[in-house]
DNA sequence: AACGTTTGCAACCGCACAATT
DNA sequence: CAATTGTGCGGTTGCAAACGT
């Protein structure tokens, strides 16, 4: 069956955009508002693909956007959320104002993968890249999931919550005397291995359903499908950090949901 | 100056999934 | 409830600028 393209790609102009194609699109935007993407570009006048409209307006038309270079401060936040949630450009753009997902994931790319190899840091893993031969009782994990320093009013997920964890130890060598200045207690002088980081984690912001049978019957598909969708498990509309970091709340729907998963795995399994 | 290589980044593509009909 | 549509995401590509020889 499949579905018919998101537009008639033999008319509509490709690549850089002219001054002239910008303009057209956010006198349409500040007049219209952003939305309907696929009737956009007819309506604002442009040989472009909706897809393209967004993509330009979000990435570099906005007018809330930081332009310039990234900050020390930015970079070292870029490794821990990375570190954390992968390759989750828009959730790590998420936490960093006034930056897109485009734009981290091409200065990842480019800049910090390059920086943590700099550092002999793996930039997949976040794991030294000769830990292998480091005995496993020696290697501080490099992830939040077992930093138990971070902590989450759990009563309050609708409210945005600010966490100020102690710096986390992240990498240390055993017998690497250069790296003495590193503690359990994030107490060093060693930039190189400790990050302080203030996250400011929000709740994950579900789609509202404007159908309750739509909830239900995305609800049912995980059973028939076996598959559980982003919204349900808080992958696009947000991560879970409750479920992330190992905690479970009550209030917050995705534990919720993954008690459902649970209790449903148990029954397959 | 000319050419080849590397780098940085804007833009495209295909896919997944929520929303709607 | 199946089919369809619209949106957003991550990976990848293409190209211009910078750099090296």
């Amino acid at each position: 069956m499949g579905r018919s393209p998101c537009c008639e790609k033999a008319h509509m102009n490709k690549g850089a955009w002219t001054k002239e194609e910008d303009q057209l699109l956010v006198d349409y935007i500040r007049k219209h508002g952003e939305g309907c993407w696929r009737s956009l570009p007819r309506a604002a006048g442009l040989q472009r693909c909706g897809k393209s409209c967004r993509l330009r307006w979000m990435n570099y038309l906005r007018p809330d956007l930081k332009r310039g270079n990234f900050t020390e401060e930015e970079d070292e936040l870029i490794i821990k959320l990375h570190s954390l949630l992968g390759n989750k450009w828009s959730l790590i753009a998420g936490r960093l104002a006034g930056r897109t997902d485009n734009e981290i994931k091409n200065y990842w790319n480019t800049h910090i993968k390059r920086k943590l190899l700099s550092r002999g840091i793996d930039p997949n893993t976040h794991r030294p890249i000769n830990e292998s031969t480091i005995p496993p009782s020696k290697t501080t994990t490099p992830s939040l999931l077992h930093d138990e320093s971070v902590q989450f009013d759990l009563a309050k997920p609708d409210q945005q919550q600010t966490v100020k964890p102690e710096p986390t130890v992240l990498y240390r060598e055993e017998g690497d005397n250069n790296n003495n200045n590193c503690t359990s207690s994030g107490t060093t002088s060693d930039d190189d291995c400790v990050l302080n980081l203030e996250l400011s984690v929000g709740p994950a912001t579900t789609r509202s359903y404007r159908y309750e049978s739509t909830r239900k019957a995305n609800l049912d598909s995980v059973e028939s499908t076996g598959r559980w969708g982003s919204e349900l498990f808080g992958a696009q509309a947000g991560v879970c950090l409750c479920c992330r970091i190992g905690f479970h709340n009550e209030s917050c729907p995705n534990c919720r949901v993954s008690d459902a998963r649970t209790i449903w795995e148990s029954k397959i399994l």
